[in-house]
RNA sequence: GCCCGGAUGGCGGAAUUGGUAGACGCGCUGGUCUCAAACACCAGUGGCAGCGAUGCUGUGCCGGUUCGAUCCCGGCUCCGGGUACCA
């Protein structure tokens, strides 16, 4: 019988739906459950591509895998649905986003049903649907009534927050200017990444680094708006330690950790010559302060102002105006030649009272440590360049551990940089007292650090990169904050009992040019009134597309609860996410955005784990090929026509080169899963989605390939679907340990999530089959279990026509025994001075010593042996045995 | 620059982590079936030499450890990802 899959895959779709085959099991007394989620896609209006399909196979295996071993399996699918393209489809023809949005989420939907994929559609979510962004209002709620307690590392209720005495005496005003400055959620003032071209603010980590906006490419500026700012590096040291524990992939984790940036140091503070002021530096070498020959403050810092003499002012005020608009071109250039000037003012170093010169410079930032450093050209590359440039004294304070003596001698005159370990000289001060001379590093930064705290010049410090998450877009499609600004200046928080605040309907949805959100347009919607008659306006920016995912794992929980945001129970059960599959482009943001919320609610008792993800895997990029000609320009696929393996542009006929490349629009070489699922069915993609490759690898997709597995699939059916090779008889020995093998293997490579070899290995077997020609049912039926969570719409369909009735979804998984796994004899490979020359089979339970007799013995052993006896015969058991001949 | 990851036949990729390199699939070659083709089935297929048995060679490059290295160590080259004056 032929494989029709088209029929096949319908019947078993319709049935699936019908029966509701993977509704979540409501039973929460099975100890065994897993929660198995895709990182839930945006509905783009280009619909699915074959690099969605990967990831959703590849949970979908694992999934149908756990249910046949007796798990209780979570594993829904839902829509990041805000976001950019449908406002500026709004914008240009006035369709209404959520129509757009139903649209593109229909269509994913459709294409994803067709794959067979055995989501628990009952937990479908939107993160556009208001009764889902309630919740989001609800989060983004308690954001702004917690505060950090540093002492307890804990988020607490700002209700728990002591107000100082002293504040108190200030009054209502300043205790709630006091509480403000605690809350994880603020509004303020702050110098922002402005895209001029889509009209709205981007965080930082949105913008590239040539300076340009990653949504749209166009060149970013700063500007000054109010916004809301999220305090996520009060949780750095949390975020950073419970990566630790993660079951992550190694370079995920090296990523968080890197974008944490944690480093430890000091805050030294220098007296500022003629002032009464201080200037503030973090160093992480407090050991190096001897060799502090000057001090840079960025252009931006508080004091520049106010410390610059007379004499200077006139550089100093030009050198700032410079800056400020140098960051608004492209930065990266100009970032490499050092600039500044200086400022009249001179410092006192702590260590020695010597006067040293202060300078401007914006190699200095304003947004790490305190935006001010001391600058140590001997031993840091970047004051090195520095001082070089405007001949600023270079001062060597560690003997380099170096062999070369010229180099040597080079950085202790101050015309080298040296960065390593190296023991101190210069580096004591009688009226100070201090004196590390002779120490190394280590005991330098340790004994220097000890000193200035008792002396209180300086505190030992940590510091992060991470910044406040800017956390607010002008827009219209996104959740509404759920925010008031009355006309007094203080700032609240709606109700629970008021959620969810939806969108107003508008004519326009085109944001202003200065910064403000198309809300600001909604007249009715904007205004309100508090019974007093006091007059506010809702906040008109709206929430960036990350506050929908930052929890939409915990909805999946309980996706249509309309009382609370999950039933305690059922999230108790279900988290953590026991697998978390989805692209390597979210392993720093939506991960680390993600894991901040999380700890937040955890903190604040609404879930039951420090960490939401507690296995991720990243599945690589599909790549296609494309084309260009000799000059690199890019030729579309379906312009190439391909003759003796070269490849011909079919417009001129000129000859093109083949390249691996991304999937894009512009190369023309994106694979719709559309066509392979009409060529080929979808069996055969999800087959070879998962046969292509290593889950985790970038790997070029070949339609030619798909016919493998379309092959292997249709021998499968045509063997077992013929009654003909279904055999009454027992089958042989060589067969059982083929299907007891295949069992171990596939099982095994699932768990490890290794589907390729999990795929070729039942390949292997369905060769075997076809070398015996009939195989019993019991051994067709086992098959046919261990195939289905790959090509779940041919094993139902095979498990049909073998006589079973039920759908094979919940069938246990079948049992490998040992029995067939071991071998009595081994072909043991005999190797010359490691060079393997023939096999010999012997008993598997031979002693070492009767194997090296029985090899030895071997009439082909003499041929490479020769005259004398054999240097040393190693015999490994079971493995191999190598023969040492002088 | 720094931090990760990678390099194996014509191609996608295997290799129990130190023990027969190239599983499985594509492609290609030959055969069976067919009037013919497609499909299907069977066989072969890293390179070089040889009719052949077989031999030599071979996992990006150079060196090392080892009875034995795709795997471990040292030094490079190239490719990919992340990040970037983070003091």
């Amino acid at each position: 019988m032929d494989y029709n899959f088209k029929e096949i895959e319908q019947k078993w779709q319709n049935y699936w739906e019908q029966n509701k085959t993977f509704k979540t099991p409501e039973d929460l007394t099975n100890p065994r459950k897993c929660y198995v989620l895709d990182m839930f896609p945006y509905p783009s209006g280009a619909g699915l591509h074959v690099g969605h399909p990967e990831g959703y196979t590849a949970t979908d295996i694992y999934s149908r895998y756990k249910r046949m071993k007796g798990f209780n399996v979570l594993h829904p699918m839902g829509w990041d649905a805000f976001g950019l393209p449908a406002e500026q489809y709004a914008i240009q023809t006035g369709t209404h986003p959520s129509i757009t949005t139903k649209n593109n989420c229909d269509t994913f939907r459709r294409q994803i049903k067709e794959l067979g994929l055995s989501y628990d559609w009952d937990k479908e979510i939107n993160t556009t649907d208001p009764l889902y962004f309630k919740w989001t209002q609800w989060i983004f709620i308690r954001l702004f009534n917690t505060w950090f307690d540093e002492k307890l590392q804990k988020g607490r209720p700002v209700n728990e927050l002591t107000i100082p005495e002293e504040i108190k005496e200030l009054g209502d005003r300043e205790i709630r200017k006091y509480i403000d400055s605690k809350r994880l959620a603020y509004y303020d003032n702050a110098q922002v990444w402005w895209c001029p071209s889509c009209r709205i603010v981007c965080a930082n980590e949105e913008v590239l680094n040539d300076g340009s906006h990653e949504k749209c490419g166009n060149i970013v500026e700063k500007k000054n708006l109010k916004q809301w700012m999220l305090r996520i590096p009060l949780y750095a040291e949390r975020l950073l330690k419970g990566i630790d524990d993660l079951d992550w992939p190694e370079g995920i984790k090296d990523m968080q950790r890197n974008w944490i940036g944690r480093s430890t140091g000091a805050e030294v503070d220098f007296r500022i010559d003629g002032t009464d002021d201080n200037l503030t530096v973090f160093t992480t070498r407090p050991d190096t302060l001897f060799g502090a020959t000057y001090m840079v403050i960025a252009p931006e810092h508080r004091i520049v102002n106010k410390i610059t003499t007379v004499e200077c002012r006139k550089q100093v005020d030009e050198y700032i105006r410079m800056a400020a608009l140098k960051s608004d071109l492209d930065r990266t250039d100009l970032a490499k030649e050092k600039t500044g000037v200086f400022t009249g003012r001179y410092a006192i170093n702590p260590v020695n009272n010597k006067l040293v010169p202060i300078w401007v410079a914006d190699y200095v930032l304003t947004g790490y440590g305190t935006g001010a450093i001391m600058a140590v050209p001997a031993h840091d590359t970047r004051d090195f360049e520095f001082a070089q440039k405007f001949n600023l004294p270079i001062l060597c304070i560690q003997d380099p551990d170096v062999q070369d003596q010229d180099q040597r001698n080079r950085i202790l005159a101050g015309a080298e940089c040296w960065t390593e370990d190296g023991k101190y000289i210069n580096s004591s001060d009688k009226v100070t007292g201090i004196d590390i001379n002779g120490l190394s590093k280590e005991a330098g930064i340790k004994k220097m650090t000890d000193w200035l705290e008792s002396k209180n010049l300086g505190k030992a410090k940590i510091n992060y990169k991470l910044r406040d998450w800017l956390f607010s877009r002008q827009r219209y499609w996104g959740e509404p904050f759920p925010v008031i600004h009355w006309e007094d200046g203080e700032i609240t928080v709606l109700s629970d009992d008021e959620l969810p605040l939806e969108l107003p309907p508008l004519e326009h949805y085109l944001p202003g040019e200065t910064g403000e959100s198309p809300l600001a347009n909604a007249g009715e919607w904007l205004n309100v009134t508090d019974k007093n008659g006091r007059k506010g306006r809702r906040e008109t920016n709206t929430m960036p597309q990350w506050a929908g995912s930052c929890w939409y794992y915990l909805r999946f929980i309980d996706a249509h609860n309309n009382e609370s945001i999950f039933d305690r129970e059922k999230e108790k059960y279900w988290m953590p996410v026991d697998l978390y599959i989805g692209g390597a482009e979210h392993a720093v943001l939506h991960l680390l955005y993600s894991r901040f919320w999380h700890k937040v609610l955890y903190d604040l008792g609404i879930v039951s784990t420090d960490e939401p993800y507690k296995k991720l895997f990243n599945q690589g990029m599909i790549l296609a090929f494309a084309y260009e000609n000799g000059a690199g320009a890019k030729i579309p696929a379906d312009q190439i026509e391909e003759r003796d393996g070269k490849f011909y542009n079919t417009e001129n006929g000129s000859e093109v080169r083949q390249i691996v490349a991304k999937m894009s629009k512009s190369l023309k070489n994106v694979v719709n899963p559309d066509d392979v699922v009409n060529r080929y069915g979808a069996d055969s993609l999800r087959l070879y989605e998962m046969f292509i490759g290593p889950l985790d690898v970038m790997k070029p997709w070949d339609d030619r390939n798909v016919k493998g597995v379309f092959n292997f699939l249709s021998r499968s059916f045509r063997f077992f679907s013929n009654p003909e090779n279904i055999s009454i008889a027992a089958d042989d020995n060589e067969l059982l340990k083929g299907l007891h093998k295949t069992i171990k293997k596939v099982g095994d490579d699932i768990e490890s999530l290794k589907f390729n070899t999990a795929i070729s290995e039942m390949m292997i077997f369905l060769n075997l089959v076809y070398k015996k020609g009939k195989v019993s049912k019991d051994t067709a039926c086992r098959f046919t279990l261990i195939l289905s969570p790959f090509a779940p719409h041919l094993a139902e369909e095979l498990w049909q026509m073998l006589g079973n009735e039920k759908s094979l979804a919940y069938e246990p998984w079948p049992e490998y025994d040992e029995q067939y796994l071991k071998e009595d004899t081994i072909e043991y490979p005999v190797s010359f001075n490691g060079k393997m020359r023939f096999l010999i089979e012997l008993p598997a339970d031979m002693p070492a010593e009767e194997i090296r007799k029985a090899v030895l013995a071997d009439e082909r052993s003499a041929k490479w042996i020769g005259s004398s006896a054999p240097a040393n015969v190693i015999v490994v058991p079971k493995k191999i045995v190598n023969v040492v001949v002088k």
